[in-house]
DNA sequence: TTCGACCGTATCGTATGGCGATACGGCCAA
DNA sequence: TTGGCCGTATCGCCATACGATACGGTCGAA
């Protein structure tokens, strides 16, 4: 998503060790991201860009290697998707890392605390420490939101050169989250200039209502962002002064426990 | 893993349209299973039984897709997988409708609340709601662990004919967990047993120190399970007996509100 | 320093594995 | 019934991936 897409991967176009039929069976996979019900064979392959013989083909491959399932109304991701992302986390250097910290700041801030990391023009969801009374989890490990109106994104964006910033904004998908997101680029390069002078950056129900969020970079040895710590709090209990206050410090003491530690993005 | 992994696919062993392409694809993903490190491309191609050219391949590939990163000392699953894992809960109808009943659940028992799903042998921890004041989170979404020794895992066993349960029960790698972890299959049947009469499971210390949980199983139409519900507790905090009066009809009542709404595991 | 082992990378002729057009039976709605 | 779309199955051809092989770099032990 982050990078090239091209209609039909033509195995070998650009790298002559790149296999089609390792892009197609991923892009079968990729084919769900964003459907909102199950798919049959059809739609199957045609969500991925494949005729009816490849998508029969591969799909039934992946039904028997428990990739994909059966629903009563078509296909669905398997079980074996969450062992992999399971993987992916027990791997994670500083996901590992990130842990204890994490939960010493949960323990302070008494709020939702996530870790999400930079992936190109987005973030993702590694790790979510839910707060006590936390009713909704619409959003779990593994959504991806764009980086521009998240605050751990623009966290990140802030620790970027400001022309590959810009790059990024105008490379992502601006369409907004809520009725308060800023979509305006000058605007948001406000905010991110806001967040390079604070060490931190905050949000006021830009990608979900009733939300009030903080959160600071975590940087690499190169002094690039890789991921950011998010404080999650409720607009019902914070407002913005004291939610800075209380709240900024602490995102950022961890944040600067973390950075350093982890070579590469 | 709970099937079928033979040596070498060899295109058609068995089914004429499974892809062996594909399955050498998801081998190399699978390949990080169970790894303490980050893998070479000699080790991954080995531990996924290929030779260094088609390994080299294929990881070359799938680095470039986002599903395998560099980190400083070889290479590691990448955060492609937690998109495919999202995608995986979105789509699911059994988390769907699960995930306002654990909330709830949560609310009355403020402790640990998890859904696993049963996969052949072995159950997946799919959501987790964490209790107040947990500080260790070494179980994640993804996780699985072999159905016997979890309290999730033998509700789900006690919901199937005796006969079937015994086979799963041969067929787990049986190894304990804790120093408390039963093992010997009498003495798991006779557990079993109980939780059919109870109408949940409970264990204590089996899957890990200090912790109680109790679990109820979530059936699908055909009364076969095809998940289960658990809250786990702290041994400092709760008494069996205690524990079992408190939690176990909100469990049971969780879980019954769930069963029938979904169609096939 | 000099090996040797192992790393990642790259090349290339070959044969095999998957391509995709095609066909069939079942189901549902018109 | 008819027509559409479903999932499934077949089959000959050729493009695709195979895998043996080779090369330069780096690291540790000799």
């Amino acid at each position: 998503m982050s990078t090239a897409k091209g209609r039909k991967p033509a195995a070998g176009e650009g790298n002559p060790l790149l296999l089609q039929s390792v892009a197609r069976t991923m892009s079968v996979l990729e084919a769900f991201a964003g459907q909102p019900r199950p798919l049959s064979i059809a739609e199957l392959a045609a969500a991925a860009g494949l005729d009816k013989s490849a998508g029969q083909r591969i799909a039934h491959t992946l039904q028997a290697l428990g990739y994909l399932e059966r629903s009563s109304v078509g296909l669905v991701p398997g079980k074996k998707a969450l062992y992999r992302a399971f993987d992916f986390l027990r791997m994670n250097a500083l996901v590992e890392s990130a842990t204890p910290v994490l939960h010493e700041l949960r323990k302070s801030v008494n709020e939702r605390v996530d870790l999400s990391l930079l992936d190109g023009t987005d973030i993702v969801y590694a790790v979510r420490l839910q707060s006590k009374r936390e009713t909704f989890s619409a959003t779990l490990v593994g959504r991806r939101l764009p980086s521009f109106c998240s605050t751990g994104g623009r966290a990140m964006l802030a620790a970027l050169p400001e022309a590959e910033a810009l790059g990024i904004l105008e490379a992502s998908d601006r369409r907004p989250l809520t009725p308060r997101t800023t979509t305006d680029i000058p605007a948001i390069l406000g905010k991110i200039e806001e967040a390079r002078r604070c060490g931190y950056a905050l949000a006021i129900e830009e990608s979900a209502l009733g939300e009030i969020v903080l959160a600071a970079a975590v940087l690499d040895i190169h002094q690039r962002p890789v991921a950011a710590i998010h404080v999650a709090g409720s607009l019902s209990e914070w407002a913005e002064d004291g939610f800075r206050q209380r709240i900024s410090p602490l995102v950022m003491e961890a944040a600067r426990a973390l950075s350093h530690t982890y070579k590469r993005g």
